[in-house]
DNA sequence: GACATTATCTGACTATAGTCAGATAAATTC
DNA sequence: GAATTTATCTGACTATAGTCAGATAATGTC
């Protein structure tokens, strides 16, 4: 599915593992530190007098919601988490009561108390966090949370799955569906579904489809198609908004370099409209340059091409961090 | 100690509050990500059939440990730790001896089979993450734990206090002379500690002394001067070799100029040897301009000038980002 | 309308994590 | 060398977190 250390060369493929490797121990070695010093923040330093799991509840009940969600929500047995309830409740911190809708359902929605208590709990934990902060200068303030912020996206982005679908599937169909609402709302010209991309073109030798999927929901898509022999084009490149600056448009088009690699292509072009800035910036930052019009492309003012190496990807640590840097996208998108 | 809301207009300090709480709001939402999704690196899923306290002791016993330090580590207590250890003992995965320096101390090492589980345990630590990480392209893959290792040393940062101290006292001078073993050391022609600025010079309204400190230790030391009516001169900037490339040097040049500023100096003025050139590059981006040789500087081949504003370090958050890099020095060191 | 499913609750358990008050023996202080 | 301190151990507790097997009532399925 994703492709790291895809590598014919046995003593590349052996650095890369090595790499990875590495990385894994920063990783661990992050979370030492992280949960050592700011495990603080979640733990039941919070709750004070609460137990954490109570303290958890009251987080999560917010406006109000059904008990069957919490349990789902938090990884709850059923009976732990009515007891929990039951001691909110008599406490005085929360009510419950049956669901409008079914009603085996009951819902659970904060007393004034309970609001009060939750503000409080809020602030806490805002003060640590801020503690924390005011140790430093606002500049470097800010590079911490930068580097969080930038963590917490890649995080995210690793939960997400990006493979090769049916372009005739129901998945495909509503992804490829959601990416032409986008654009008949974006393009002023408007965009017709005829203008896609038929499943046939997508399949077997003729081309392919990645879909991007978070928790079983598509966030994503791109396509390419082969167009003359050994060029491919790009197609459907889509991000849903909600999973916008993570970075998955750089990795959707990672991929999708790889998939046409791996189906002996070695050019790909592009076309898209001159809405969409932060595409052509993308494609430009991945090492796409500009080039005339290349055949009957809709809805395009902009036309790029990229000529891919044996490897689509550069993972030359060997060389000046700077051309690294460039060849491979790690400036900030 | 730390000035990052030392601001005198309303307006400003009201702004830099909301900032702050941001980043405090950020910071929250990184923990609350973390902790769902990667807590599973250090929770229980580790320990496997074990509980998470007595995998905690396996991790922490190593080549060896007093039952003691591995107390005060943990911040367990002593009972609890005693059955934890007897434990692992029936296990057959530590063995308890008498330590040879104190006979009321006991000493915990691993058997063999105790460090086949640790080894199990590390594997499998490290598996985990590069699950996590097996789902992204190895260019991002970097930027995360880029941005987890910046993460940390920004972390490790905040945790180093930095305040003036008495110039004569015990600490300044175990600081002071820290420096001057490693300038020995670097500079081809030896150094004196004779060259080290006096006490006196450093103390009232000649001048001022700033020491770092981490857990109680001294990790770096900066100084200030008074050479002119409204000039001053940095001296001693020092950064303990354990504790570099988080960030120190930075903080430790931005608070000195917070404090010079507080004496109402209004340029700064610094002499460094050749060989330093990470300080030289600090400098420079800080906002040093070089000038020519502006007094008797022992062991110094460059100098450099920087004067400071009303407020020393712009917080310019609506001007244009590269300006504000540019200016408070984002850029990685 | 019988039957299965679902959401919650209750009672009875267990495991983990810890606390606290002495007891004991070695080391340190005076 | 007596008195105090320190490191560990033991026994007796408590709190928290969680599991599991039914019971009950509302819903959905046929």
């Amino acid at each position: 599915m994703t492709s790291s250390g895809d590598d014919v060369h046995p003593q590349r493929a052996q650095r890369a593992h090595h790499e990875q490797r590495d990385r894994a121990e920063r990783l661990r070695e992050f979370n030492r530190y992280y949960t050592q010093r700011v495990g603080i923040l979640s733990d039941r330093y919070l709750g004070q007098n609460r137990p954490l799991s109570e303290a958890r509840v009251l987080f999560e009940i917010g406006q109000g919601v059904d008990l069957r969600d919490l349990r789902v929500r938090l990884g709850l047995d059923s009976g732990f988490l009515s007891r929990l309830i039951r001691s909110l409740e008599r406490q005085g911190l929360v009510a419950v009561g049956p669901s409008p809708d079914d009603g085996r359902v009951r819902v659970a929605t904060l007393t004034d108390d309970g609001r009060r208590e939750l503000d409080d709990l809020n602030e806490r934990a805002t003060g640590l966090a801020n503690r924390l902060l005011s140790g430093l200068p606002a500049a470097q303030q800010e590079q911490l949370v930068s580097a969080t912020d930038r963590a917490r996206h890649l995080l995210r982005l690793s939960a997400i799955e990006v493979g090769a679908v049916d372009p005739s599937s129901e998945a495909a169909r509503r992804c490829l569906s959601a990416f032409a609402d986008e654009l008949r709302q974006r393009f002023p010209e408007g965009f017709d579904d005829a203008d896609l991309v038929s499943a046939r073109e997508l399949s077997g030798d003729a081309g392919a489809l990645l879909v991007a999927t978070e928790d079983g929901e598509a966030r994503g898509c791109v396509a390419v198609r082969v167009i003359e022999p050994d060029v491919g084009e790009i197609r459907h490149m889509w991000v849903h908004p909600g999973a916008r600056g993570i970075g998955l448009g750089r990795r959707l088009l990672h991929e999708i370099e790889v998939h046409a690699a791996g189906m002996d292509l070695r050019v790909l072009r592009l076309a898209t409209h001159g809405v969409l800035d932060e595409a052509i910036a993308l494609y430009r930052s991945a090492g796409y340059a500009a080039i005339d019009q290349y055949g009957p492309t809709p809805h395009a003012q902009h036309w790029f091409e990229k000529h891919l190496g044996r490897r689509p990807e550069t993972r030359n640590a060997s060389a000046s961090p700077d051309l690294h840097e460039r060849s491979v996208g790690l400036a900030p998108q």
